[in-house]
DNA sequence: GTGCGCTTCAAACGTATGTTTCAAACAGAC
DNA sequence: GTCTGTTTGAAACATACGTTTGAAGCGCAC
């Protein structure tokens, strides 16, 4: 820990307790002794336990969606007025995710997981201030989605697009315990590279399946091309 | 309400509580407001809030993996001998889980919000509980996607799955939300069997997409067959 | 050195939580 | 009706939480 600034230190104690226990279940005594800082400090520099989480999302999400909104600039410039394909806007994401400058070597893993919590704990107050703040890029990246699948209905699009975040914030916000698991059974390392590499494919595929069939009548055998 | 049972009113509101505000969010003081008994029954009948908790899952988790049990004997005879491709394994669990028998109107979709909470709320007791109690039909499901799906390694077999449990638990354990906005928007009702109809194709799509490409240098132009 | 913001600190506040207590109410057997 | 084991009830318990307080400490202009 290089930096020895009160606020500084809160932040990145919140931030780590807040992905690894969840934002209920972190308390500011936690997190004020992981951070060396008296318990007040908390609300002398944030004001409350929920502008704390705030800025802890502020501090990664503003840069993060600059950058963003440089690589959604660039990649739409490239495509010379046709819209970018889905693999290029997915791309494009992940891409910006993974090459924010980070903090420390948990990095941008800490940050998925905290993305996953934001979406999974109903917390109220903090969907609220992501959807305030980050609305512009999020829009953007729907557009960018809806221009590269003009195949698929409104409703086929939308579900699919809960289904892609799902597998998204879910492996995401679990990434280190995964990770850990995979390192016991099979030997083998992971970056959070490779797990895009991974989830990238997984997700264009999903997105670009045959349309969806009805229910089938059970003991039907149903198979895919 | 038709039965008035201390035990099953308890379960019945904690059950609909841990839905909507997660576990820690509840307090055993909604609970027995909501479901109209004392505070101290939630502890003499259950022992602790955990147990109570535990409680919840057992009552719908264990005649739900009889059922799946008896679906995936069923497809294994069905299939004779040869392994159930990978639309039919997904069918019988899906399948399974639609079929069961409700306790209301929301049924099936509470349930699933629960699991996906199980998933992603870091209560430690949980996941060591359902691992515990449930560890079979799980790891026979697990058996079966790995035959269903020869051609993957098995660590993107892994990955793979982890992005279809994400997809899943998230999109179920929000999907009244997820319903509700697609009601406003595109005015649209949505049946959980629906939302089923249209995650299996897109699971299964993912799960057989081509190999996993490397990280591709910026600026290139992928593109998915 | 004195005075003045800003920051830190220990302590306390009020509230909410899970749990325990023990008496009252109840149900069924005899 | 009386006894007995089980269930309910109101109240209290101990603890943890987020937040507030007011004094002490600090750096720096003057």
């Amino acid at each position: 820990m290089a930096q020895s600034d009160t606020v500084d230190r809160i932040l990145d104690a919140a931030e780590e307790l807040f992905a690894d226990r969840g934002f209920s279940e972190t308390s500011l005594r936690m997190i004020t002794s992981k951070a060396k800082v008296n318990l007040a400090a908390v609300n002398y520099h944030f004001g409350s336990k929920n502008a704390l989480i705030h800025a802890v999302f502020a501090r990664f999400l503003t840069p993060f969606s600059a950058t963003l909104e440089n690589a959604f600039d660039e990649l739409e410039e490239r495509c010379d007025g046709k819209p970018p394909t889905l693999n290029q806007t997915l791309w494009a994401l992940t891409e910006s995710a993974v090459r924010m400058p980070q903090r420390n070597e948990k990095g941008i893993s800490i940050f998925m997981r905290l993305l996953g919590l934001a979406y999974t704990q109903s917390q109220g107050h903090l969907r609220k201030f992501l959807e305030q703040e980050y609305s512009e890029p999020f829009s953007r990246f729907m557009r960018l989605l809806k221009e590269a699948t003009p195949q698929l209905s409104s409703v086929d699009r939308y579900w699919r697009i809960q289904f892609m975040l799902g597998a998204t914030a879910f492996t995401m916000s679990s990434s280190d315990a995964l990770r850990d698991i995979l390192q016991n059974k099979l030997g083998v390392e992971t970056t959070i590279q490779e797990i895009a590499a991974r989830l990238v494919p997984f997700l264009a595929a999903g997105m670009q399946a045959e349309d969806a069939m009805l229910i089938p009548p059970a003991g039907s055998k149903v198979s895919v091309a």
